[in-house]
Parts: C-alpha cells; sequence; structure tokens
DNA sequence: CGATTTATTGAATCGACTCAATTGATGTGG
DNA sequence: CCACATCAATTGAGTCGATTCAATAAATCG
C-alpha cells in the first residue's frame, strides 16, 4: 500500500474509493530521479503539485554567496505544497537527496477530490497544516534550542514523519543524510554537526552508521531534544469524516 | 477600504459583491483586545478563523523552560491560519502585541466563498501560500543570516507587508515592537538586539524613534539583508481571474 | 510624580565557527 | 581486484560572534 494512503488513513478513515483514485493517481505520470539532483529550481514556473513515491528529497533555498538552507525534507508519501500552481514563479529549489521517483499530479486530479472525494480534501488539508506546523517548530528549533537539542529534535521528527509512513522497523529506519546536509538543515557548521553527533552518541541516544539511524530509547531522545509531537498533530482528528466501511 | 480588500486587491481584481462580503464579514462578529493579551493559547481547540482588523498580533511557541520563539506576525489584513479548525488542538499560541480589533469568520463563510466567490477563494490560497513562503524565509534568516542581516531583513519584510495593506507612508510606518520582541523574532539575546540595531542606525540604514519605523532608503536596507521579496509573491499573478469591471 | 518597563553600556565567558590537516569510506576504471 | 580518486567524517587549535550578568539611563504610564 502507498505511504500517501498509510500516512492519511491514520487522519481519516478513507473509502475503497477514496483509496482507489489515491492508488491510480500515484500510477499515472512517474518519474524518476537520481541522488543529488534538482527537481525545480527557484525561479522556475510551478507547475505540478508533485507526490513523493520512494526516496527522500528537500526543499532548500541559497543566497548568492552560497549560504544554504534545507527548509523541509519529503519524505515517501509526502506532497510538494498544494496549489503552488497559482504562484508565478518558485521562491526556492527542490532537490533529491537519494533517489527519487515522483508522481505528478494534475490540476484535474484535485478537481475530481474537490468535487467527489471530501475525505481525500479533509486529508490534503490536515497534510498541509501539519507541513506549516513543522515549518513553525524548525523556525523555533533554529530560534531557541541549542545545537544539541536541535538535532535531537530533528531526528525525533524525521523518526515519526517515517513511522506513520510505515517506513520504520522497530527502533530503527534508513538514514540518508550526510553531516553536510544536516549542517544545512539545522543552521550550524559541518565540524559542529560532527561534534553535536558524537554528544549525542556518546549518551546512547542515537546510533548512526552507515545510512541507518538507531533510537534505543526514543523518550530519551525526545526529551533531549525537548520534542512535544502535538505539531504533528496525529490524533485520529477527522473521525466525524470517516467512510462507513 | 478594509486592509484585507487592499491586500487582495494585489493579486486578483475583486468584483464589487465580492468586496460586499469581505467588507461585511468583516463587520460582524468583532472583538477587541488590549496590548500583550493571549487571544488563544497552545492547548486550545481552534474554533474560528480570525482576521485582523487593526493592531499587531503574532504567533509564538514557548518551551517549558520559558524560551520563547515568535513564529509569525499578524498585521492588519492578515487571516490566522485558514481552516485549522479542522485540527484538534493549537500547537502554538496567539498574542497581542498592541490592541487589537479582530472579526471571527464563520465556517459558513468559508462555504459561502467556496460557493460562489472563486476570486476570493484563489486569493485566499495565495496568502495562505505566501504565509508560507514567510515561514521558509524566516527559517532561512534563522539558519544562515548573520545577527545585522536577520534584523535588516525582517524590517524590510514588515516594511513590505505593511505597504501591501497600505499601512505606510512614504518611507516610514508604525513599528510597536520592543527590543524584547525583536529578541524573540529573531533568536537573538536582548544586548545583541539592541547592539544590532545600534549598528543599523549608525550606517543609516534605519530611523527607529518612537514607535515609529523610518526607512531612509529601502535598497540599502535589502541589500545589508540580502532581501529577495520574490518570497512575497507581490505580483498581479492571477489576473486570468480577474472582475470584469 | 514615582513606578515600571524599555533601552543602553561594560566586562567576562562560552558556544559555535573557521582553517587546516588527517583518517576513513565509497566508488570507478584499468 | 587493486590503485586511485573522491567524498564523508573526524580531530585540533585559534578566533569571533553572541551570550550572560550586572548596573545604569531613558522612556512611558497611571
Amino acid at each position: 500500500m502507498s505511504h500517501l494512503v498509510r500516512k492519511l488513513e491514520h487522519f481519516v478513515r478513507l473509502s475503497t474509493a477514496d483509496r482507489a483514485i489515491l492508488m491510480r493517481a500515484a500510477s499515472e505520470r512517474v518519474r524518476n530521479f537520481g541522488p543529488r539532483i534538482d527537481i525545480a529550481r527557484e525561479g522556475d514556473k510551478p507547475k505540478d503539485v508533485r507526490l513523493i513515491l520512494t526516496g527522500w528529497a528537500c526543499r532548500y533555498k541559497q543566497l548568492e554567496d552560497g549560504r544554504r538552507q534545507i527548509v523541509s525534507f519529503f519524505l515517501p508519501g509526502d506532497i510538494c505544497d498544494l496549489n503552488v500552481f497559482i504562484l508565478r514563479e518558485m521562491d526556492h529549489s527542490i532537490g533529491t537527496i537519494t533517489s527519487v521517483t515522483i508522481a505528478d499530479l494534475s490540476r484535474e486530479f484535485f478537481d475530481e477530490i474537490g468535487a467527489g472525494h471530501p475525505r481525500i480534501a479533509t486529508a490534503f488539508w490536515w497534510e498541509s497544516l501539519v507541513n506549516s506546523a513543522i515549518q513553525r517548530e524548525w523556525t523555533m528549533s533554529l530560534g531557541q534550542r541549542t545545537a544539541s537539542e536541535r538535532m535531537a529534535h530533528l531526528l525525533c521528527e524525521i523518526f515519526f514523519r517515517l513511522r506513520l509512513a510505515g517506513l520504520t522497523r522497530q527502533d530503527s529506519c534508513d538514514f540518508p543524510l550526510t553531516q553536510s546536509d544536516l549542517a544545512d538543515v539545522t543552521g550550524l557548521s559541518k565540524v559542529h554537526v560532527n561534534r553535536t553527533l558524537q554528544e549525542l552518541r556518546s549518551t546512547e541516544l542515537v546510533v548512526l552508521k552507515g545510512k541507518l539511524l538507531t533510537v534505543p530509547n526514543l523518550e530519551r531522545l525526545m526529551n533531549a531534544g525537548l520534542f512535544n509531537a502535538n505539531y504533528l498533530h496525529m490524533e485520529r482528528e477527522g473521525r466525524q469524516l470517516d467512510a462507513n466501511e
């Protein structure tokens, strides 16, 4: 089952027809990208909305002098910017981390959702509100959390998000980010990211080896990152909208 | 004319009926708040969507130990979180800076917009996409810009946003934020905010006195803040949706 | 007008940065 | 499959931007 459906079902219960239209949309107009490739660049005209099927990507912004900030991650099942097509040009770029498979979702697909699939429409709203909440939480992290809190918080968030999409096994998950990526997310230098990770490792909060992240004790990592999961709004909140089946 | 209408008209041309329904919504269910008051608190159940009629407010998050981050500002004409009511609880608080007048917008109002006012619906989408873009830009600022770049950037943003709502006169505008507020936005200490402002003043980039901000040379301030206005998407992008009048 | 908040200054400290060099992985072509 | 090249991770040393603490000055308010 697709990661998108899996994730949305945490929020609303979909009907067979709902699931079918999502699965269909995810199988048409599929494209592949290699790792470390730009899918879209600042200044481009936004066309389709993209659904990440497999792999990790990110949204980033860059200053003229090269300073780079990753402002969001896209994990499997994530949708990039509902409705961007009403804007004239992209104010940021989207690049892959790993190899990535995406499906382009057409305007017509969204029209169809709006017309006959209220539960999906609500779930998409939820997705978009959660993305805003994540962006706010990153603002909080960068503004107030110390280096190690920030790192711990980020690792928690990624772990929770992957778990919602069904992409963790017990206490571990794939983790393809380099320390350089982590520097661009956390606003720290590469050197300091390295030292911060050593600190988290030495206190056994995380095991990070190869491209695998293991969190032996999620509770402890959450405490270290002052992580409160409320902003991910993972409770089944749209119960009243459940399909009857 | 309301600041909301003024702002939205930068993006789409509204019909008389469009303007009328907006003006009506902005005059029903109006509430007043004093300065430095919480309008909503983290954990509350979100009910209505709020439109700021007059005054400045902000969205903020707080850690248990008291560290506080302002994550957005609400200026006259701004709408707080389209559609939040589908979430179960607030993950942040909303507080006033100055005295504030708001209008509560009902779910029914949005139903009406969705049914018969496509241009307003598009303009609301635009508003919401711009708010996301602002949040990303703040992430960029906190992660990559130096203290003085960050401050200059923030002042530019506020100036542009106020101008869009018709709230500037030549090169100046109201500026009710204290240095302590600025510290909570920029992630700097109060002391360093003070020194950063002195730096901006000494290079004649800004004049900040009383509760008034003057920007003698916007171009220079933009350069100092590495400010690129593209993320505010101020071009009239929805031309194809203009009302015929 | 005194009381309280806001702004300013100085001095000492610390977290994070830069620069530079080294070690360890990963990958590719001969 | 090894040799070489490249990229990623690690370590040390010195520096700097921003912080904390503490005291004073200025502005605002009832």
